[in-house]
DNA sequence: AACTATTAATAATC
DNA sequence: TGATTATTAATAGTT
């Protein structure tokens, strides 16, 4: 709804993006109030522009509270474990203290992850997170691959029993064709009239399109599948960058 | 924008206001994740309808890690908003849990930033999680190259003033031996015996050679330092792969 | 759930 | 940024 219709993929000029970014912003946090107030819904909207900025909308002003709700949501289990730690009741105070130093180590390094809070690390310790982070990367770009190795492998499965219902479904209408044929010419026989037109009627548009949706090689004949698939391009591009 | 305006007040017909939140929340959600796409933004947004149905978007399906991320954001304002918590104590249960679910989440997030534990996640979150690391890591090694340009440059600094001492300890050596000439000559003039081989002591080897070894580009004569040192080839080679 | 007349959002432009 | 305007997109009311 601007002069000219935008392709829906990441605006590649900065200055452009940041303009865009900032309308848009302004209407997306407007259609949110709009929606909770007409519609008496409760909504959280949180937007981190591209800078880290954070511009946020909340329905009343509780950010917090639907956050909450938010977490709660289909979670009856956390009540049980409170009901469990009911005994630890007298030293509260030690636990609380100990679960926030803990709380704190583990978001200091969350932060370290994340490539923030860097500015007071040594040499040494930027060294030794670069490896960890280059490592747990590593494993966890393989486990992606092998992810989308299995969806492909799962995919092609199913492809083929499709394929083998098809020709079935094709041999069996062959079948009623030729039947049908048969049928016809035994009618004409019998009938021994003048000879007629050709009246045989041609089934064959009945036949379902080989399933162009599935085969990602587009349409091929019978008999080419072992081939498509054995050709089939499983080069995957990398999804980032 | 539809057949009329409309005020912007709770819809008070119950039909019309379910309708209108179907509407309105499949146009919010498309441009939540437009402006996420387009502007490479971070969305996180909650809708619980006015039945209590929840309806989320969130930039790449991670909501739990947006909204960490939001939790995260102004860390320091939380500070004093649990220190003013400190007489909730009767209801410590409820903030054990709280605090023990935060860990739960901080070390399952650890675990896979370690690149362990992925084996239940989707495809969806191993890319948002690959990404995350891979942001990080390049934050990391910017300011490790960063760092080491400091120590070079400081240590190029130390380096500037050892030369400096050493040209003036090279001076004063230099000052002495003419003196010692001086003298010699003196009281060879003195003695007015016949000419004698030159005994002049060469002290020139106890000049310590400058500094070969902070000075990357090898050594050089005295008066090259400023070009050498702006000519100096900053470029690190990354210590990983 | 479709359809459209309208309004609202916004992309390009200045 | 901020305002303007030509377009597109969303949607209110209708069927």
């Amino acid at each position: 709804m601007g002069r000219s219709k935008v392709q829906l993929k990441r605006i590649e000029n900065k200055i452009n993006r940041q303009v865009t970014f900032s309308k848009r912003r302004t209407g997306l946090l407007k259609k949110a109030n709009e929606i909770s107030v007409l519609c008496d819904a409760e909504v959280a909207l949180i937007v981190f522009s591209h800078n880290g900025k954070l511009f946020e909308y909340s329905t009343d002003s509780c950010m917090e509270q639907i956050l909450e709700r938010h977490e709660r949501y289909g979670y009856a289990e956390k009540l049980l474990v409170a009901n469990d730690t009911t005994d630890a009741q007298e030293n509260w105070t030690v636990e609380y203290t100990r679960l926030k130093a803990k709380i704190d180590l583990l978001e200091r390094n969350h932060r370290h992850y994340m490539g923030e809070g860097l500015a007071t690390m040594s040499l040494k310790e930027l060294q030794c997170l670069e490896q960890q982070l280059d490592t747990g990367l590593k494993n966890i770009r393989t486990r992606r691959t092998q992810v989308m190795y299995e969806a492909i492998s799962e995919l092609q499965k199913k492809e083929k029993g499709i394929q083998e219902q098809n020709n079935m479904l094709s041999k069996e209408i062959k079948e009623k064709e030729k039947s049908v044929a048969q049928e016809a010419a035994a009618a004409a026989a019998s009938a021994q009239w003048e000879q007629q037109p050709n009246y045989r009627v041609d089934t064959s548009f009945f036949l379902p399109h080989p399933l162009a949706g599935l085969n990602m090689g587009g349409n091929y004949r019978e008999g080419d599948q072992e081939l498509m698939r054995n050709g089939l391009d499983l080069t995957l591009e990398p999804l980032y960058y």
